[in-house]
DNA sequence: TACCGATATGGGATCGTTCCCATAGAATAC
DNA sequence: GTATTCTATGGGAACGATCCCATATCGGTA
């Protein structure tokens, strides 16, 4: 199919040493010797075999990428998207090629898969299982969580300050004169849903509230945030609550479905939030207010911390936490 | 790092090619010899080294996608992320590991980098420019294009029936009862936009209309949708139009949140209509009616004929189409 | 003249597999 | 008893690079 050095070699007159020599650019070689092995690289659209040189190199500069999520959306998670897309640019940017795997099963073959292809380190993103992390622990492959939770003191990993947005979601809605919350909180398993709750009382046990009332969704989609207020409409509406709060977007959206429906106005008669900041979250009407994560950050973050793993760097930090930025918009 | 197949057989007692004959399943071996070295195999956590028999298979098992937009989101445009999810779960399904890259400057480094890798196939998504096209047919590398546009009879694409979606679109206003039609077309030089307006003429050309006219962006996002409207206020006043067809759903929410601000009622004085059904699309209030396109048949449908490229199969079909449906929610 | 240190290049082992071929012993056929 | 065919295993080349080490040529110096 393709040409290899030896034929380049052959072609240019010189060793497939000389060759190599040329082509890598280290090791010396004379002006002209290098000027004809470049000539015939051109000519024959030589491009080196990556998969030779990760032979010899023991070193693939390839990177895997794991999604743990029981369904789709995956990728398409608008979050998660927009968490992979900086990974994407700032893997580039550092020279390395990103294998992306999405384990719906929580099973460890796409782990099996990447660490068979030699990666040079893995991203996990998500919720995975602990038998995961141990399983990864056994090679010594670098690797590090993005969004997930741990309580293993070992695992580096990478999280948005949830709590700090909780407080200021809390802060922000006070503000406003708000004194009576309703919540849709997030399943209580997963850190972020967890934080943010956990910030938003503590929040609103500092600043003084009337009323805090939580409901609790086992999900975390826009479904179960317009059933969760449906199922509990008599109670929101007996409660003369003004604000609403829901521990993410998507919860948020799917709660304001309801609310329109109803024909309760928003903000002038409930206020209402959410987190993330996803694209939708601007573009509704109202626009939703919410509390932004820095997924670039975090993205552009989990990279460079793999890189420096990877070139075994000591010391570095176990826990890195990225801003939580307080979006105001139309919804509150 | 980690162990090898030559260890391996030290252990068990055989020789390297034994070991080889019961791990890779091919090749006679006795039963006590197969159960003594699937117990190392076992106890050492052996991976096979994927980079080592991609060397001598000359195969990788590996597919590179390629994303070419010049700017984010890219894997978190809505549409994007669902034909990724697609592909990931079809690779996967056939044993394939996806290298996941985006061009934003419409440059060949991506594809340099992946056909280094020796990727045994190439999906190519979106816009990209015939150069890189007439680059790819240099090396001998399967390959096809996805929701892209060619006038090359050699290349291999899948797109989604998009003149039909626009028939069909104007189908329903029309049954609606809508005469006078406002079109905010996303850029020409992009097949789907193109045909979709196209299609969308057809029909009304067909059924009849008293006006259709159309205002054209030169892109396709949910900002310009929105500018567009405000900047053809007057016009759209003065036409009395009763419903408007953007080819997208970024655009048309634009547009709608422009109608929603200046408190025009959707559907009861403007019915709206987009196309893709991206998710949010189902999510807004009133929920968007628009034209599916099939991204899950598409990702699926792409993996496949790349699978049956790579295998050498004869008389492909240069072109794959696939339904547009019409999903008829609240705003018309 | 002999020796040294540059300069410039080539030979060949190596990375971890697969796979072709050789071979040794046992079983069967004539 | 010899030839033939299985059964079961091992030896070693090959894949396409890198890189260590050897070596050849040349100018300069003692």
């Amino acid at each position: 199919m393709s040409h290899n050095i030896k034929e380049i070699a052959r072609l240019a007159g010189v060793s497939k040493s000389t060759a190599s020599r040329v082509i890598s650019g280290k090791g010396y070689a004379s002006p002209e010797v290098r000027a004809r092995v470049q000539t015939v690289v051109e000519q024959l659209q030589y491009k080196p075999n990556a998969v030779a040189r990760a032979m010899v190199a023991k070193r693939t500069h390839d990177i895997g990428v794991i999604v743990f999520r029981d369904r789709p959306p995956i990728v398409s998670h608008p979050l998660y998207g927009k968490l992979i897309d900086a990974i994407l640019a700032a893997a580039e940017a550092r020279g390395y090629s990103v294998f992306l795997k999405t384990d719906q099963e929580m099973s460890l073959r796409s782990t099996d898969f990447l660490l068979e292809r030699r990666v040079d380190g893995l991203i996990l993103i998500s919720r995975l299982r602990k038998n995961v992390i141990d399983y990864i622990k056994r090679f010594n492959v670098p690797y590090l969580m993005v969004n997930g939770s741990t309580d293993d003191p070992d695992v580096l990993h990478l999280v948005s300050r949830d709590e700090e947005g909780g407080d200021r979601a809390a802060s922000h809605l006070h503000e406003r004169g708000h004194r009576r919350y309703f919540v849709i909180a997030g399943p209580q398993e997963h850190r972020s849903h967890a934080l943010r709750l956990t910030g938003f009382r503590g929040g609103l046990e500092r600043l003084g509230a009337d009323a805090v009332d939580v409901v609790y969704s086992p999900e975390s989609n826009f479904e179960s945030g317009a059933r969760l207020l449906e199922a509990n409409w008599q109670a929101f509406e007996a409660g003369g609550y003004t604000a609403l709060f829901t521990t993410n977007d998507m919860l948020a959206l799917g709660a304001l479905k309801v609310l329109q429906a109803k024909a309760v106005a928003v903000p002038g008669r409930v206020a209402v939030m959410g987190f993330d900041d996803i694209v939708h979250a601007g573009m509704h009407t109202p626009a939703l207010t919410t509390v932004r994560v820095d997924t670039d950050g975090i993205g552009r973050g989990a990279v460079e911390m793999l890189d420096r793993l990877i070139r075994q760097e000591e010391d570095l930090p176990k826990l890195t936490e990225y801003a939580s930025e307080l979006i105001v918009r139309d919804s509150t």
